[in-house]
RNA sequence: GGGCCCGUAGCUCAGUCGGCAGAGCAGGCGGCUCUUAACCGCAAGGUCAGGGGUUCGAGCCCCCUCGGGCCCGCCA
């Protein structure tokens, strides 16, 4: 609540005042039977110019915006969930008592209900001529300037409900992500993954390797994480007999913020028991195709969608991680150098990453310089070399490699996935090379996972989606705050004191 | 962490060479029965992000701080 209010909101509440001494409610507590602007659109948009429909009363709500005083006619828009509709205030169908305090009440971001006759007016235009007028919610604060609304990339996030009522564009970019979060967690039980929640709060937070927030139970006396991956709870699932499992959920980073890293995501992870990553990858590739024609139908007039839809089609390119990268760089034998060859290739060409560093990550560096610009498909990466993927199944037929496919699309990451890793000895053996080639505060050593484990996990494959990101790659965005409602931001600075 | 850029009325934005703080929208008052970024007239609205400095004089020049954007780095 700001401190001080402008000479506007003063003079919103001196109209609240007024309704108040005049008997009326400015916050009444609800207008039933109330019906979508779309609707009765539809209704008036079948009429001739100028007519009206004046055997049926019909009511619809939502928050008002320009209204256009003409002496005793006035125009005004009326905006609802998905849509919107003109309303035509008349001193004749309101009386002129009402329509004059309509005027003199309402203003430019008030919630309103009204009651009338679907109408088209003389220009064409789809309305309802009001017959009642219901102030439902007075605005005190005053909305954004009605054509260019809220600029300010920084209020928007802020005060994003602020962005949302001013903006349609903002309103149809979540609801299109929701209906793609949708289409994602329909794919996976379509097929007959059971979902499932697991815990948020780790005593260690695994399955990656990022840096994990940390709090702390008063009830337990002990520090907890908050989950950097979901995958290690849902390994425990295969053990436990649940065959084919995923969980749609928030994973936190303690990391930095950029266009396409976010300290909270959400990730899709799922596991399938007896299962391999070349059928994950047919699991994914009709995932792939569903959200691509899901995003045409939800935003069919927006050209960035259909361009982004169709790169995420079939075919999807296959790259050979090897071979791409050798074929790019003109580097050969790579899975055959040492450590030492790696770090002098990566530092040609200005990777920065400290000498000590394992293998894996020049390999990793080198494929992001010379393979990832040019992708621009949705494109399969697959069998990595193994030093790069410590948590993957031994490649079957490629030594020297790991069963493990990564999606690319345009220069970031959507997604990963391996045939799992599921002998216990093996796996305690990689979490201990990890220990010792990674700084221990970014790594996590669970015990329990390893004992999980030698009670037998089935062979099985794995993958983690980028939720957020498949959101912004559909929805033709640079950037991840596009997609997330209430990004993080620093506080406001404090007031001087 | 480094570089560049931005912050002026509730909102969108101008502000020249350092010389009285501007416009549009929104709001107030008046006019108009078909407008749709309605229109016309009048009046009002400012901690120029915050702090310090230079100067006769700072929105503008310099320094510091805060917030944000973009690029790079980090994030295997």
């Amino acid at each position: 609540m700001p401190e001080e209010e402008s000479h506007l909101e003063a003079e919103r509440r001196a109209k609240i005042a007024r309704l108040r001494s005049a008997g009326i409610d400015p916050y009444p507590p609800a207008f039933p039977d109330r019906r979508p602007s779309r609707e009765v659109v539809a209704i008036a948009a079948a009429l001739a110019e100028g007519q009206e429909d004046a055997g049926r009363s019909l009511r619809v709500a939502g928050r008002l915006g320009t209204i256009r005083t003409h002496g005793k006619t006035s125009f005004a828009d009326l905006v609802d969930g998905d849509g919107a509709i003109q309303l035509i205030w008349r001193s004749d169908a309101l009386g002129e008592e009402a329509y004059r305090r309509a005027l003199a009440d309402l203003d430019p971001g008030d919630l309103i209900g009204a009651e009338g006759a679907a109408a088209r007016s003389r220009r064409g235009e789809p309305s309802l001529v009001a017959h009642r007028i219901v102030l439902l919610a007075k605005a005190i604060a005053p909305p954004p300037e009605k054509y260019h609304g809220l600029q300010d990339p920084e209020e928007r996030i802020r005060r994003r409900y602020v962005d949302l009522l001013s903006s349609e564009e903002s309103r149809h970019r979540f609801r299109f992500r929701a209906e793609i979060v949708r289409a994602m967690r329909g794919h996976f039980s379509d097929a007959g993954f059971l979902e499932v929640e697991t815990p948020i709060l780790l005593p260690v937070a695994g399955g990656a390797a990022a840096a994990p927030f940390v709090t702390r139970s008063r009830y337990l006396d002990q520090e907890l994480q908050l989950r950097i991956a979901i995958e290690l709870a849902l390994k425990r699932l295969l053990v436990g007999g649940l065959e084919r499992v995923f969980e749609l959920g928030r994973c936190f980073r303690n990391e930095d913020l950029d266009t396409t890293h976010s300290p909270e995501f959400s990730m899709l992870e799922a596991y399938w028991a007896y299962a391999d990553y070349g059928e994950m990858r047919r699991l994914t590739e009709e995932l792939f195709a569903r959200l691509a024609r899901r995003a045409v139908e939800l935003a069919p007039e927006r050209e960035a969608v259909r361009a982004s839809a169709a790169r995420f089609e079939p075919p999807y390119p296959t790259l050979d991680f090897v071979d791409a990268l050798e074929r790019a760089s003109g580097l050969s034998g790579v899975l055959e150098m040492t450590a030492d060859d790696l770090r002098r290739h990566a530092r040609a060409i200005g990777a920065t990453v400290p000498d000590a560093s394992p293998a894996g990550v020049f390999l990793d560096k080198l494929f992001e310089h010379y393979v990832e610009p040019t992708i621009d498909h949705v494109t399969f990466v697959v069998d990595h070399p193994a030093i790069t993927t410590p948590l993957a199944k031994r490649h079957r037929a490629k030594p020297g490699r790991v069963e493990r496919f990564e999606i690319f699309y345009r220069g970031f990451e959507l997604g990963n996935a391996y045939t799992e890793l599921n002998d216990p000895d093996e796996q305690e053996r990689r979490f201990q090379e990890q220990l010792h080639a990674q700084a221990a505060d970014r790594y996590a050593y669970d015990a329990d996972f390893v004992e999980a484990m030698r009670f037998g996990m089935p062979p099985a494959t794995g993958i983690g989606l980028g939720v957020d990101r498949i959101a912004m790659a559909l929805w033709g965005t640079e950037s991840i705050k596009d997609v997330l409602l209430f990004p993080q931001t620093r506080p406001r600075s404090a007031p001087p004191s």
